[in-house]
This record gives structure tokens, C-alpha cells and sequence, in this order.
DNA sequence: CGAATAGGTTGTTCTAGCACAAACTTCGCC
DNA sequence: GGCGAAGTTTGTGCTAGAACAACCTATTCG
């Protein structure tokens, strides 16, 4: 039984492995899907769980989790709409990596995972989009190992925040507003750092107007200088 | 023309994303590869490079090295015989996100890029076994990015040395024996540290029994103890 | 509306580990 | 067989940033 009315084929038509598909094939694989809503700080799934679903976010946002023994966090990545996530399948895994928390309300579309195999033979180019996207993420990972073995603290946030205001903004009269609850303990999560140094960093990014920021919210209002202190400052302001 | 005698069939066949496959196959596996030597230090690929070639390690040990703008080397992983390299085509990319340097001697055999497509089409196994490679290799960077977000610098060169020795060993009389060239200053780059630091937690390990080290030679003498120091030592030996 | 809670700031202290320097050892090679 | 290069050890600062503490300020919710 569809859970609601049938699915709208323009909500997934234009998203980068669907996108070459023919109108009958996208029928199929809504028909396929199950959406379903998350609220706010709700698990999507968690780290270690088997893969039963793999997921495609078409609203809110989401966190990617992974905990130590120790019970430290770190966030591995934030998915914004129109991504693949939980794709555990593409990677010959069983279980999920990591957690994936919901943000804001988030509205998702997932399909058990044994649907993975027909999809990637049976849709012509959703085989090769989707592991492009897996590329990147392979990039991104390396990318940040060699930061967090090369930089310092503050070009590490400087680089998280940077990204975060690329990937996901909202355009005010302050500047790029990240579009997405975000403390400052959550930043000290993604770049290993602390909520106290985080914190410095910004009330001094704030005196000199690269960025201003709030109760979870950060906005930046000097992408140049930021990206100054992002890119191996060349010498520190004074 | 065949560069060499043909290949024997038994190089490859053990070879995970090969094990599947019937002696055909493999057969024409070989007959498309390229077999190079390549000796101590030289590059295979390097960074950025497009990635015109996939290698198939044989013998030997290959570095895998990324280079950041300011000149830091940090080393991503160290490739044994029987693993696939260069796999970019796997993930959508079409240049090496890395170089790979031989360590020691090393024996390669290559196939041209495009054959990539032909081998996950035609041979069965071959895709599923490579994306699980792939999978592995997330996993792994994915581990690093947590260790160095989360873990004091001993704990961090207890892991590299650990998976070191597990993964590339020779036994000997004093202990398990890394079975490559590996200095204070490689252990460094792959832990995000200096080689000072390295020097002196060697120094201290050796005087507790837990490795023998010398010019570019580690041996593990103490696993267990080694394994203690790697998970989160309970509490710090006096 | 008022208390509880989550999030943020800032001061102070303290240390892991980086930086630099200097000397030593091992190895390969002319 | 001795010189030079590469690798290692060890000493001495020194500082980025973690830890802890205390306090402040929005939010939320009964």
C-alpha cells in the first residue's frame, strides 16, 4: 500500500542518478519508495545497524555520526536534499558506518536494500552517478584526514565553515546564513576540536566582521576573509 | 605482443575480485595486463594525474602519499601484494587522488582504464568484490579521520604500527617484524605527527619491551602490550 | 510566568607535543 | 676505508589549545 497519494516525478527527476532516467523508470522506482518524515534530532539510522534501507533525502538536513569507545563524537558529514545516504549497499557492506541523524524535520524516500542491486543494473546510469557520488565522499574523507594532520585549529573551522556556508546557505542582508541549527559544540565535532576554542575563534572572527553568530546559527558576512583564514593564512592579522 | 612470456594463471587467481572467475577469464584477464617492475622509491602514479591505468600490486609494498599545498606529505595507506590500485575509475574520478610510490622492489601488472567497464560487465564477482575493496578502504579512512580527531599522538602511532605489523609482517626471533623500510619520519606522516615525537615513544617503547626498533626497522615484540597502548590505554604504564 | 535546561562566553591553568638545535649512527659508495 | 647522506636520538624551550570552572543568556515548557 502507498502511504500517500502517488509520489510526484519531479521530486526526484532532476537529482544527479536519476536525472538521465526516462519518465517510466522513475514511476517504477517511486513506486518503489516509502516516504517518511523525521523530526528534529531524530535517528535515521544508526552506526553498526544492519542495512536494511538505503535513503534519498529530498528535504531538511542531516548529520552523519560516528562515536568512539571513549564516547567522543565526530560529525563524518552533513547531507543536504537531494542526496543519496545510508548507501551502505553500494559499498558491499551490510551495516551502516555511521549514524545519520535528522537536523531540522526532514522529509526522506527509502527503499529496502536488496532494490540496490536492480537498480544499478537495471537503470543505465544510475550505477556510475552513484559511485561518483561515493568518489567524492572518498575525497572528502582524505581531504579531511589531511587536514586534521597538517592545519590548525583555525583554519580547520575556518575550512568546516566555509563549506557548511557553500553547501548550505540562506542569502540575508548579513551575509551566507548556514541554513541549519548548528552549536558550537557541533562545529568542535566536525574539525576535532573543542566547544570552548570554537567558540573563541568566533567571538574573534565576530570583533573583525568575517562572521556573526548566534544561538546555534552562524552567518557569514566575509566569505573573502574567511576564506583567507581557510586557505594556509599567510601571516595572522594582528 | 606480449611483453613477457604469458602470465601464469596462478598470479592472479587467489586474488580476491578474481577468485570467482573461471580460468578463461582469468586468462584473458592476463592476457590485456601489462606486467612492470618498478624499484625502491620510484613513483607509480602521482596525484592529479589522469588516470589513464588500474594496477593490480603483485609483489612488493606501494605507499599511497598525498601532498598538501604547504609541502606536508601525509601518507593515506600502504598497499601489499594482491591489492588493487589506482581504482579510480571505481568511483567516477578520472585522475589518481593520490600518488603511490614503491617501497621496495615491486612487481605490477596494469590494464588501460577503459577496460575498467568491460571487467565489471563482463566478469562476474569482479564489480562486487572491487566496491567491497572500495567499502574497506571508506571504513579505513573514515577510522583515521576519528583517531585523529579523538586520540593523543601514542595512541595514534600504537594503531599504525599495530595494523603495520598485522598487515605486512615477517616473524622472526625477536617478534613480528614490518617487513618493509619504514622510518620515524614515515611513522610520522601517517599519524599526523612529527618525527620527534615518533623517536622518543619508540625510544620509551623499547624500553619497555614492546618493540625493537632500528634504521628503518620496526619489530613488535609485545603485541598484547602494543594492543593495550592502541585502545585507549586504561591508564598510563609509570 | 518562572524554573529548568541547553547553549554560549571568558578567565585561568596546565601540558602534550611541536620546533629547533646538535650530535650520533648506519649505510652506501667512490 | 673513509666521506657524505640519510636516518635517529636527545636536550631545551615554548605555545596552541585542552581542561576546568564560573557565569551568563536564550528557549522551552509545565
Amino acid at each position: 500500500m502507498s502511504s500517500l497519494r502517488s509520489l510526484d516525478e519531479n521530486l526526484i527527476s532532476h537529482i544527479p542518478p536519476f536525472r538521465k532516467l526516462e519518465r517510466v523508470d522513475i514511476r517504477e522506482i517511486l513506486d518503489a519508495a516509502t516516504p517518511k518524515r523525521f523530526s528534529a534530532g531524530q535517528a535515521i539510522f544508526e552506526e553498526h545497524e544492519p542495512a536494511e534501507r538505503f535513503f534519498l533525502l529530498l528535504d531538511g538536513h542531516v548529520r552523519v555520526i560516528r562515536t568512539t569507545a571513549a564516547g567522543d563524537q565526530v560529525i563524518a558529514r552533513h547531507i543536504v536534499s537531494g542526496e543519496l545516504m545510508g548507501i551502505a549497499p553500494a559499498i558491499g557492506r551490510t551495516t551502516y558506518p555511521a549514524s545519520a541523524v535528522a537536523i531540522d524535520d526532514c522529509l526522506v524516500l527509502f527503499w529496502p536494500t536488496n532494490l540496490w542491486q536492480t537498480f544499478v543494473a537495471k537503470y543505465d546510469g544510475f550505477a556510475t552517478e552513484t559511485y561518483k557520488t561515493v568518489g567524492e565522499r572518498i575525497s572528502e574523507a582524505n581531504n579531511h584526514i589531511l587536514e586534521l594532520a597538517t592545519q590548525q585549529v583555525e583554519q580547520r573551522v575556518a575550512r568546516a565553515l566555509l563549506r557548511l556556508a557553500i553547501q548550505s546557505h540562506r542569502d540575508t542582508e548579513e551575509g551566507m546564513e548556514i541554513d541549519f541549527p548548528l552549536t558550537r559544540q557541533n562545529i568542535s565535532e566536525m574539525t576535532g576540536t573543542t566547544l570552548y576554542t570554537v567558540s573563541r575563534l568566533l567571538s574573534a572572527w565576530e570583533k573583525q566582521g568575517i562572521v556573526t553568530s548566534g544561538r546555534k546559527k552562524v552567518v557569514v558576512t566575509d566569505l573573502g576573509k574567511l576564506k583567507t583564514l581557510a586557505d594556509l593564512d599567510p601571516m595572522g592579522d594582528s
